[in-house]
DNA sequence: TCTGGGGTCCTAGGACCC
DNA sequence: TCTGGGGTCCTAGGACCC
């Protein structure tokens, strides 16, 4: 008997929360992003439903969610307390078996040879009993399955995919709607003439590999045939690396200061990697002009270190290697940990 | 009035070495 | 005068996801 995959998946989960905690914003469209100001420059997190019905989605501008929806409460993004709600969630799923995290609030579940549909059901209760909060569950033969499963139980529901109702469910859908799969890898398959999950499927690998290269163009042949790892880790996560980024309200033009912004999140980064308690090995600085042109330059470091101002110097060196001195938009500086 | 911030993984090309 | 092939490391960029 196969084992079972659940993949559980909080409803509109930063909206979720910043409601529980003001109960008078019950049934009006909320949307989270950015400092909260609709007024300057971000996007959308989260956008309740009542939100969602005026065209306000995730990514959208604030300054586009003002104007689609005047009347929405806009919050700022409270990082902090969506790590304490989604830390509790977690907690409360490991009462059911093995969890991998995938994000703040969304993790794959190992529950053994349990009847699945049977605990999505004891999940949901779960959770809602200990935060409040409504989840979706989908059940799988693997995790691509049960991840593309929970899309069809929103919102609270539960949905099954199996390789048996796969194409049934799936054949006939375009193959953006796969994980893994967004609109550019989707645009370059359509020029293949490949527009449906089906098509993608009954494709040979090699045809596809010759497009997308020997890894990527036969795994995209295998997620279109539902086919897909069912191992659920508990390993806790080793961070490949830390980052900070930052948009200005309004561009920067000079270079010396440019260069004390980089400094300066490089201070705040490292204060990441001592946190992390592994030594970076190279420091990667991003630059993204007006034009929303973004470019990197990295500087591996001569050892492995932790030190604030030898990431802060690493930074300076990678920097360094940018000669277009346009006006900067976006300033981020990352720290890679070795392998 | 455009277009966040946090990440991961893969590819491709050049350098370099044998 | 010509000049193969393989392997590894480094780097920049692309694509995707939440």
């Amino acid at each position: 008997m196969s084992r079972w995959v659940l993949h559980v998946d909080l409803d509109q989960f930063i909206a979720a929360v910043e409601v529980l905690r003001r109960p008078e914003l019950a049934g009006r469209p909320v949307v989270v992003g950015g400092d909260g100001d609709p007024s300057k420059r971000g996007v959308v997190a989260t956008a309740s439903y009542e939100a969602r019905a005026f065209g306000v989605h995730s990514g959208l501008p604030l300054r586009t969610a003002l104007k689609r929806c005047p009347d929405a409460v806009f919050l700022p993004v409270d990082k902090p307390a969506y790590e304490a709600v989604s830390a509790d969630v977690m907690q409360t799923l490991r009462e059911f078996g093995t969890v991998e995290v995938l994000g703040w609030d969304e993790a794959f579940l190992d529950v053994g040879d349990h009847d699945p549909e049977t605990t999505a059901r004891s999940i949901q209760r779960r959770v809602r009993a200990a935060t409040d909060l409504d989840c979706t569950v989908g059940i799988g033969e693997n995790k691509l399955q049960a991840k593309l499963a929970t899309g069809f139980g929103k919102p609270a529901g539960v949905a099954t995919l199996t390789y048996d109702s796969w194409f049934d469910v799936l054949g006939e859908s375009s193959t953006d709607a796969l994980w893994g799969v967004g609109a550019k890898t989707a645009k370059k398959l359509a020029e293949l003439g490949i527009h449906t999950v089906r098509d993608l499927a009954t494709t040979h690998p090699d045809d596809v590999a010759k497009r997308f290269g020997p890894t990527i163009g036969p795994w995209l042949v295998r997620v279109a045939r539902g086919v897909a790892s069912a191992r659920v880790s508990g390993e806790p996560w080793l961070a490949r690396s830390r980052g900070k980024e930052f948009t200005y309200q309004h561009d920067l033009d000079d270079w010396d200061e440019v260069a004390r912004e980089v400094a300066r999140l490089a201070h705040e980064v490292a204060g990441e990697v001592v946190a992390e308690g592994r030594p970076a090995v190279r420091v990667v600085v991003k630059v993204r002009h007006a034009p929303f042109f973004t470019s990197t330059h990295g500087h591996k470091l001569a050892e492995p270190t932790s030190d604030a101002d030898a990431l802060a110097a690493a930074a300076l060196v990678a920097l360094a290697r940018f000669t277009d001195h346009r006006p900067v938009r976006l300033l981020g500086v990352r720290a890679e940990f070795g392998t």
